[in-house]
RNA sequence: GGACCUGUGGUGCAGCUCGGAGUGCACGCCGCCCUGUCAAGGCGGAGGUCGCGGGUUCAAAUCCCGUCAGGUCCGCCA
């Protein structure tokens, strides 16, 4: 007989296991009081609460228990009364019945209730986050983390990828996100730092010969937080040698599929992908939202000898967006100053209406161009078309964000289209002093057919790096790396670093490489954002046990807090008053 | 660094435009009543520095300025 693990020594069932128990059998379940409702002197329901779900108990009304009590019940299974049955719960065709009710501690009324069914502000909620764990939103949240990772484990596992920990007390590489810095104790003056990815590491772990690693890694950035960004997040991080792009598109799809699989119940058939430009041009980002079209228009040919100031720019792109000629006046204002801050020069705007188009630009177009306007994506009476007219990129990012404004669904509705977006540029613009900027990181692989571009035209060169979008949530990225010196001196040089710079930076990366560094590629994603759009969450502090605030405080422990002034000598570090 | 939104008994909200007594609603809490409820019900009660500071005014939750906290976004996130 296998072994009961629901039993342990102070209870021997779940509460919801008590639906399937014998009736008429004794069984001692442990919990909390999530209601108690009085009936008179001599009866009163308890319901129980533990991580399975609700059992009601029926007590004598002299029973002193309150809310949020944890309390261990031993009762005998019994049939509800006729009449009495609860269907929404899966105890509700049974209760407990003469129950001897065991105080195991007492509980003040908590700071708010513990009803899913209740909206708490979430600083009340982040405060108590203890409390509002007990809640079935975060229970099943977490739950639901727990499964995803068990299937990217099982998936990376199968692949025979080894999984293998990488430190968290790391040398600083001035690059990139900024670092979380902790002082060295026993080296005073000098710092580790907390990764911003097991990025480095993974690739020497390649050089060491593991050929395919993987890890759940805690990731650190001191950035700005958002909705989907918290200073310490957690990736799916894998490293594979002998490998082409193709083949870690594969890895990582296989992994990703399994996890939708574990928490939807439906595996998708396949990832479909696009190239980095093809989403540019359609839908004015890097990180397409699939589950709407509302796709970009080009009318910069119609309008290339155009009469119109406002239009005069190497491209003229337009979005339709349905039944928006109901916009107010304001609304479309609103959509101009948001244009403006994106960068553009204006927006201009056209409401499509049974006498034609209705803007203040309307009568400054030509036939031609106006019946261009109207004919945006097929727009219909009742659409509006926005059009954005100024340099290619900048067009296309403005009325992206425009089409993500008006158009993305709730994170909770739609289906799951993911995405693979391919052959990113090698290069990002240029920097404060003149020198190309890594568009990933300066380990890239530059795609094959551009090598040559390098020294002559740098920002036309594709990368042999990929993200994995999500319904216009970026999930993660990789690449191939270089591991030619040949090739890495030349990436380097582009980007204005030097070979003094090089050494100091990535001395002992590039010193491994000099033993015989196998051909090899990866990928990190986003756990967070992947369980928080399973989830159906906006937020991905939906699903973080612990999480902190925008401005970086955790409400319950009150970190960041001052440390003692023996830490502080301990540690020889001083602190300036503020202001200097 | 910047923009916008929010802050009112323990919780959620209304009151704020157009200044006039801490006014209202729902939940929770405490007490009493109630033998089949399940967001139980009935009666009664307690509970407030209207985030904080300043200003205008005879008078400020309400108007103005500043500040703090939370949120969304821009910058930032190789």
């Amino acid at each position: 007989m296998s072994r009961n693990f629901e039993a342990t020594s102070l209870r021997d069932s779940l509460c919801a296991s008590v639906a399937s128990a014998e009736i008429g059998s004794r069984v001692t379940v442990c919990g909390w009081v999530a209601k108690r409702r009085e009936h008179g002197e001599h009866l009163a329901f308890l319901d129980l609460r533990d991580r399975s779900g609700v059992l009601q108990a029926v007590v004598d009304g002299s029973v002193d228990v309150r809310n949020e009590y944890v309390v261990r019940i031993t009762g005998t299974v019994s049939p509800r009364p006729e009449g009495t049955i609860n269907d929404r719960l899966v105890t509700g065709s049974i209760e407990l019945t003469e129950c001897v009710v065991e105080v195991l501690a007492t509980a003040e009324a908590p700071p708010f209730q513990l009803d899913d069914r209740i909206d708490i502000d979430e600083q009340v909620r982040l405060r108590h986050r203890f409390l509002d764990l007990r809640r079935v939103a975060l229970q099943d949240n977490l739950r639901l983390r727990a499964k995803v990772n068990r299937s990217l484990r099982a998936a990376m596992d199968e692949q025979g990828f080894c999984e293998v920990e990488t430190p968290l007390l790391w040398a600083p590489t001035p690059e990139g996100a900024r670092e979380f810095v902790v002082p060295s104790r026993l080296h005073p003056g000098e710092f580790y730092v907390l990764p911003q990815s097991p990025q480095i590491a993974k690739q020497l772990l390649m050089v060491g010969g593991f050929d395919r690693y993987y890890q759940i890694a805690r990731c650190l950035r001191d950035e700005d937080l958002r909705a989907d960004r918290q200073f310490e997040f957690t990736q799916l991080d894998l490293e594979a040698s002998f490998v082409s792009q193709e083949d870690i598109l594969a890895f990582v799809s296989h992994a990703v599929l399994n996890a939708a699989e574990a928490a939807t119940g439906v595996r998708p058939e396949s990832i479909s992908s696009m190239t980095w430009a093809e989403a540019l041009d359609h839908y004015g980002t890097d990180k397409p939202d699939l589950r709407f079209e509302m796709t970009l228009q080009d009318l910069s040919a119609v309008f290339a000898t155009t009469e119109v100031k406002a239009f005069g720019a190497p491209t003229v792109k337009a979005i339709k967006v349905s039944e928006g000629a109901a916009f107010t006046r304001s609304r479309l204002d609103q959509l101009t100053e948001q244009a403006k801050a994106l960068g553009a020069k204006g927006l201009a705007w056209f409401r499509i209406t049974p006498e034609g188009l209705d803007s203040p630009l309307a009568r400054f177009l030509s036939g031609e161009e106006a019946a261009a306007v109207a004919n945006v994506d097929g727009a219909q009476v009742g659409d509006l078309v926005l059009v954005v007219a100024d340099e290619y990129v900048l067009a296309c990012r403005v009325l992206g964000a425009l089409r993500v404004a008006l158009g993305s669904p709730p994170v909770s509705q739609g289906p799951h289209c993911y995405l693979w977006v391919t052959e990113f540029p090698m290069f990002d613009g240029v920097d404060d002093e003149g020198h190309l900027m890594a568009a990933h990181h300066p380990f890239t692989m530059p795609h094959a057919d551009d090598l040559d571009l390098i020294e002559t035209d740098p920002l036309k060169v594709r990368s042999q790096a990929y993200d994995l979008v999500l319904n216009g949530w970026e999930l993660g990225s990789g690449s191939v790396r270089i591991h030619r010196a040949d090739i890495q001196s030349r990436v380097f040089k582009a980007l204005g670093v030097t070979d003094e710079e090089a050494q100091s930076r990535f001395g002992f990366l590039l010193g491994a490489f000099k033993y015989g560094a196998p051909p090899h590629a990866g990928f990190a994603f986003g756990i967070d954002r992947l369980v928080a759009i399973f989830a159906g969450e906006e937020n991905i502090r939906e699903v973080i046990a612990f999480p902190k605030t925008q401005s970086g405080s955790d409400l319950m422990t009150g970190a960041p807090k001052s440390i003692t002034e023996r830490q502080i000598r301990e540690l020889r570090i001083k602190i300036s008053p503020k202001g200097s």
